[in-house]
DNA sequence: AACGAGGACGAAG
DNA sequence: CTTCGTCCTCGTT
């Protein structure tokens, strides 16, 4: 699937991780969809079969986009996109704060080997920026997330827009006049015939928003309280449902390091809400939340890291 | 303007 | 009594 960004692969080819790059390069193949061999970079370019498989192929391609030369991560969209995210803090970077010897038998205090720590902070990370950038794209060409609602005049946009930012070769009137539903009804096989350059990478990136938006429904509507019928939930007990789940909070909440419990709101409005969702109070917001936060303080439950930082707070009990 | 710390008070369990 | 929700003041980023 690293074929699903061709042009992107050139911005950091084979380098995946700092030195012991044999961690999280296993990590993150085990993720892959059906990748194999050590130079995997160019596996099987056939679309993955489910949703999930999708994004977590994506990684793959966006970490390379995340990663840059210097080791030093930063957030920065694909191509020439318009945002531009102050780089991670390195202290809590994932990557690096697992400085594993080249082994990968060696076991984190979780019981899951440091690859699979890493790869899970990785993956959160990731998601939340796929996601993210949907969102921007969304906003920028007045687009629905969910493909199967957008209109032929919508998918022209996607399309031109895919192009653009991931440097594909232009796909002309290939798909033209056709809708939405129609063209995620298409096979990898369908989009090839259209257009035998950049097929099947259109493809797999319309797979992703597939299955981005397919979680993005998850929250918004039912999914918010339906995780636990438990009465008196507590607030950090929320925060860690929202971290369980990364591929669909990622982008609202999202672990700097897992082992150590730091987190990071992203959104605070969107937790907030959430969390006003879930408790019945419609007008909570992230000054109450962070109230209730900050209670915490005393009690033992959640603080602020060694390294204070904006929306970071800390688990003192990390499972 | 948003975030952060913490006092005060009351509601709800 | 505990946990929050709400409101508020003041300091920091």
């Amino acid at each position: 699937m690293g074929s699903a960004s061709p042009g992107l692969s050139s911005v950091a080819p084979s380098r995946l991780l700092l030195a012991p790059d044999a961690v999280l390069r296993t990590g993150l193949e085990k993720v892959a969809v059906g990748a194999a061999g050590p130079e995997s970079r160019d596996w099987s370019p056939s679309p993955p079969a489910t949703p999930e498989q999708g994004l977590s192929a994506f990684y793959l391609s966006y970490f390379d986009m995340l990663y840059h030369d210097d080791g030093s991560w930063a957030a920065k969209g694909p191509g020439a996109s318009a945002r531009d995210e102050p780089p991670e803090e390195p202290e809590q970077c994932p990557v690096i704060d697992s400085q594993a010897p080249g082994g990968g038998l060696d076991l984190a205090p979780g019981g899951l080997t440091l690859e699979e720590h890493s790869l899970e902070q990785v993956q959160s990370m990731v998601v939340g920026e796929v996601l993210k950038d949907i969102e921007t794209a969304c906003k920028l060409l007045n687009i629905t997330a969910d493909p199967v609602d957008w209109s032929p005049g919508n998918v022209q946009k996607w399309l031109l827009w895919t192009e653009h930012q991931y440097r594909l070769p232009p796909v002309g009137k290939a798909f033209q006049e056709l809708g939405g539903k129609e063209l995620c009804a298409m096979s990898e096989e369908q989009f090839r015939q259209r257009s035998p350059l950049g097929g099947e990478v259109l493809h797999a990136h319309l797979d992703i928003w597939k299955s981005a938006s397919a979680s993005e429904e998850s929250w918004t509507d039912s999914e918010v309280d339906s995780s636990c019928s438990g009465q008196p939930i507590h607030l950090w007990q929320f925060l860690r449902e929202l971290l369980l789940k990364p591929h669909s909070y990622g982008r609202f909440i999202r672990w700097l390091n897992k082992e150590k419990g730091i987190f990071k709101i992203e959104d605070s409005a969107q937790v907030a809400r959430l969390w006003g969702i879930r408790k019945n109070r419609p007008a909570m917001n992230y000054d109450k939340l962070s109230r209730s936060i900050r209670q915490y303080y005393k009690k033992g439950i959640i603080r602020k890291p060694d390294i204070s930082q904006r929306l970071v707070y800390q688990f003192v009990h990390p499972i």
